[in-house]
DNA sequence: TTAATTGCAAACATTTTGCAGGTTC
DNA sequence: GAACCTGCAAAATGTTTGCAATTAA
């Protein structure tokens, strides 16, 4: 049942040009079980609680790997650390600066009106729209 | 000449009920000069291009109270520096991903329409829209 | 068996901190 | 002279790297 589970992502990694090693399954087991966003720090955590013991390096390594295939988003809103983003489909974000958790937003319930002309020479790789919020004030 | 710069940089951080001290003006006198973007360490060889010799804790110190008193805006895009943005209206940005500049969009250019529901129990505190671009490909 | 992958520890980069000495009002 | 500010060096993070040992195709 469980090794369905890694089948399925073992075919998935695959997909995108990843070799599946064991480790890899893991952390892409952590990652893949929701639509969720994760520090490297928090998936190291949960690895440790599923008894997984996958180096620091290697999750660095991996979660980069993901990211250059394709595979996981990386979002920067937090200065100290990157967040890792399973849903890859556009999206945008609440971040409660206060306790740091990011919430998605479906692209569908912003709609960003016109877009102002690109700069010479370049061209747009994405559009991500981030609300700020805080706990209310007592 | 110079000293009325100087003067009136004064007068801005009294507003923002900052003590000016000379380095504090210094740092301001690099910030302020234009609406521009710089990380802390563009800030420090500025000075000392300038011939201003300010130290690295200073720089920060600085720059820090100065986001907690209004002055300035950090701007979370590139996961290896905070960037200060001397222009605190709103605005947004474009980020070039490869040169990692980033390039003002004023407010007016960029209509966010409908808003989603906020989460329960917070309140909104910005909005922040980047357009990730890169050079365009040969 | 050759190439790819892992894990450890050391290296790095950015930012913060502790504290002694200096400055300011 | 009391409170505040600066600068140095050390510390704290988060992330990357070098390299020897291990695993996988």
């Amino acid at each position: 049942m469980q090794q369905e589970v890694r089948e399925q992502l073992k075919a998935k990694l695959a997909q995108h040009g990843v070799s599946a090693t064991n480790q890899r399954i893991d952390i892409a087991e952590v990652l893949f079980e929701m639509p969720q966003h994760m520090s490297a720090e928090q998936i190291i955590e949960r690895l440790k609680s599923n008894d997984k013991s996958v180096s620091k390096a290697t999750v660095y390594n991996t979660l980069n790997m993901f990211v250059a295939e394709g595979l996981l988003r990386e979002v920067h809103v937090d200065p100290e650390r990157t967040f890792y983003d399973s849903t890859t489909h556009p999206h945008h974000h609440f971040f409660n600066v206060k306790t740091r958790e990011l919430i998605d937003i479906p692209a569908s319930e912003i709609s960003v009106g016109q877009m102002p002309p690109l700069p010479a020479g370049t061209v747009a790789e994405g559009l991500d729209v981030v609300i700020r919020i805080r706990p209310s004030p007592v």
